[in-house]
DNA sequence: CGTATGTTTGACGCGAATCAATTTTCGTGG
DNA sequence: CCACGAAAATTGATTCGCGTCAAACATACG
């Protein structure tokens, strides 16, 4: 907690500047680009797992996603990796505390992304609004990689595919089809399992008639409420 | 992310009070308790397996732990459970912006702690200072539960388990020694096991003479950095 | 087309869960 | 301090889910 890491204070160096104007974007994530911070805050593209940065690298700027879906992710010694979170369109990566990367960050599909230097957090030149929004937003993503945190402890390949599919149902904006950015490697790493175990299980939905598959990356969600039942 | 939660802004009803106070103190946690905040900050105790708050209470107050220690778990429908995090003295848990609690709090050992209002996010008259403060800690748990997902995510209990002591070695007083004041059950839903599978491990770590296992609760730790390597 | 990449399916083995029994530890009261 | 009962921990036998290895199949791309 904060009380064994007050050095984090002092760590974390930034500028504040585009901060407030990209945290309100954030929140209105649709409206038009056409503010003069957004001249000011760069857009990058990346191919499709083209690394965005590594971990390790030293923390410098945030992004926003413009399109695309991002992932970010660690890598263990034996070549195993671990997806921390996907971010798709609106959402907010890479705003760190650290001095250097927790997580590499790699595009999942071609992307476009904005960079905003990262806000110094002993600055005290923001107004309160700045920092109220971090907080929010950091809450947010405690309570996600909470979510996170449960769904790998003690579920089934089963409940952590199904819970993956109402995520991204969610997500989606035709109702009852989902269409999936990432492979099936991606999910396995996601969810803490094989390519193997995901597809037997989406196999296994699909024959009990909750889910269609008709590309590999088209999900066609029959039965969302059948779904939520199996991770209750 | 933000972008999907505007909400959240409006939902959290609470009074910036004590809360300065509380997060400075919480950067010392070891001064003496002699400011007049103190008075203002009740002092509960709770007995072992004492329930703090419930999932889905709704959200008062958060605390910080004087002395014993407190875990956040979460209830499955089938009886599983999943402990979410330990908190020990000068920690601070049960911050959360949503208006329910989404994981419920016990003392694991009889505990005192300290409860104080709920911050009102939207409520600017409090500084820049405390939102600094927040933001700090909320990004510190984000860190947190990172590390606790990687960790449940496609390791070996073996991992799990050597990962789970250099933690705790680190936060003991004694060098080398570890005192558990959890059982093998908390240890097991804190780490996605069974509390067989806990127990066989650690006897595996003795026999490896990594550790020593005078007593249950008495974690000798022989080679940190052995076990450190388990889990490269 | 042919090659590469991603996906599905099958056979098999291993690690952890489950079931079950025993032993140790600990709290309580005599 | 010891005795007792209850809770916790350990150990063993067995089962089962998922990982591993391997092959076939589909799809995209040059």
């Amino acid at each position: 907690m904060l009380a064994q890491n007050p050095v984090v204070m002092d760590h974390a160096a930034m500028t504040a500047a585009a901060v407030l104007s990209s945290m309100a974007m954030a929140a209105a994530p649709d409206r038009p680009a056409n503010d003069e911070e957004h001249e000011k805050a760069p857009l990058l593209s990346f191919k499709a797992n083209a690394e965005i940065y590594a971990e390790g690298d030293t923390t410098k700027v945030f992004y926003r996603v413009m399109s695309g879906i991002i992932r970010t992710c660690r890598f263990l010694a034996d070549g195993r990796r671990q997806i921390e979170a996907f971010y798709s369109a609106g959402d907010i990566f890479g705003l760190d505390i650290e001095e250097s990367r927790g997580f590499s960050a790699e595009a999942v599909t071609d992307c476009v992304v904005r960079s905003y230097q990262q806000i110094k957090i002993a600055d005290s030149s923001d107004g309160v609004a700045v920092h109220q929004q971090l907080f929010c937003y950091a809450m947010n993503r405690l309570v996600k990689a909470q979510e996170h945190a449960m769904l790998l402890s003690r579920r089934s390949a089963l409940e952590k595919v199904a819970a993956f599919l109402v995520e991204w149902s969610k997500r989606s904006k035709q109702q009852g089809m989902v269409t999936l950015a990432m492979t099936r490697n991606d999910i396995a790493d996601y969810l803490g399992l094989t390519i193997e175990t995901v597809s037997r299980t989406l196999t296994q939905l699909d024959k009990k008639n909750l889910i269609g598959v008709p590309t590999p990356r088209q999900i066609q969600v029959r039965d969302v409420h059948a779904l939520k039942e199996l991770y209750a």
